[in-house]
DNA sequence: ATAAACCTAGGTGCAACACATAGGTCAATA
DNA sequence: TATTGACCTATGTGTTGCACCTAGGTTTAT
């Protein structure tokens, strides 16, 4: 089987095939007389290890040391277990941002739709530069001194 | 001002300072004595409008799109609104990915909490393999087929 | 013969920096 | 004065997971 249809039969694209190929993750057979990659069944389900792994959030080096594991004959998964507890830290972290930078938008745009371009002495920008982060609004961290 | 003395005041690293003279979004002027990069209070100014518009999910490029603007004497206001709506956009399809990411994940490390090491015939690692997610479960979509 | 559709290796681009290299500058100290 | 330490420079590389491009070879059908 070639790259692309291999890369058609499981979702992804040749690209995608041939960048594991590049990192080691799939071994396809060169095939002697064009000189092609021959993807065989282990590739496909290798490639379906690491879709799935990748839906979990490993990175394609967790994948690596993954299966790196399992070839030296070892149980792979205390590494897993190990592994998606780091990657979940990251993740939660990552989501927290994502959601206080989502907030911080939202409030960007509710202020702004009752501003007026331009309206205040500015160095480039008067929406931005005036805009306040109601989160951040020291006079909003928890208590409210407002004199 | 030499970098590191801007990069304090304002709370970000040399690095930081040089990667956005590097792209011309700071423009700090060369001391003929020493070679140094002399900061102003205009560069100030300028690190801090971008550290604000960061914190508002611009991009560098974004940035310079409405610094250029203001450059060319237009109000950059309208080019802000219409960025910050593509950016709320992908902020909140990002956020979107990520909370399904992290519910992913707390779900295989609850599955894998009752789930034996290797336990099943697997190619690579049976957590990962065996894991199914509640969510793009078929059995699971719209209608609750537990039987 | 030629076009269409596949394949190859290797390189670049992306985003926003962090970090490393190899060196020059400057002020204070031993 | 020599040296140390802390600063500065430019330039290049590493990060992540691919997507895309270049320049070419192969295969198949028309």
């Amino acid at each position: 089987m070639y790259v692309k249809q291999l890369a058609k039969l499981m979702g992804v694209t040749a690209d995608t095939v041939r960048h594991y190929t590049r990192v080691g993750l799939l071994n396809p057979i060169r095939s002697e007389e064009n000189g092609y990659q021959e993807y065989t069944k282990r590739d496909q389900q290798r490639l379906k290890f690491i879709i799935s792994s990748r839906q979990l959030g490993f990175s394609l080096k967790d994948i690596q040391q993954i299966i790196g594991e399992s070839e030296q004959g070892n149980c792979p998964c205390p590494l897993t277990r190990k592994l998606i507890t780091k990657r979940l830290e990251e993740t939660e972290a990552l989501f927290q941002e994502t959601l206080k930078l989502r907030n911080r938008m939202h409030a960007a745009l509710e202020q702004w739709d009752t501003s007026a371009d331009g309206a205040n002495t500015s160095d480039v920008c008067s929406l931005i530069e005036s805009f306040v982060d109601p989160i951040n609004d020291s006079a909003n961290k928890e208590q409210r001194n407002d004199d």
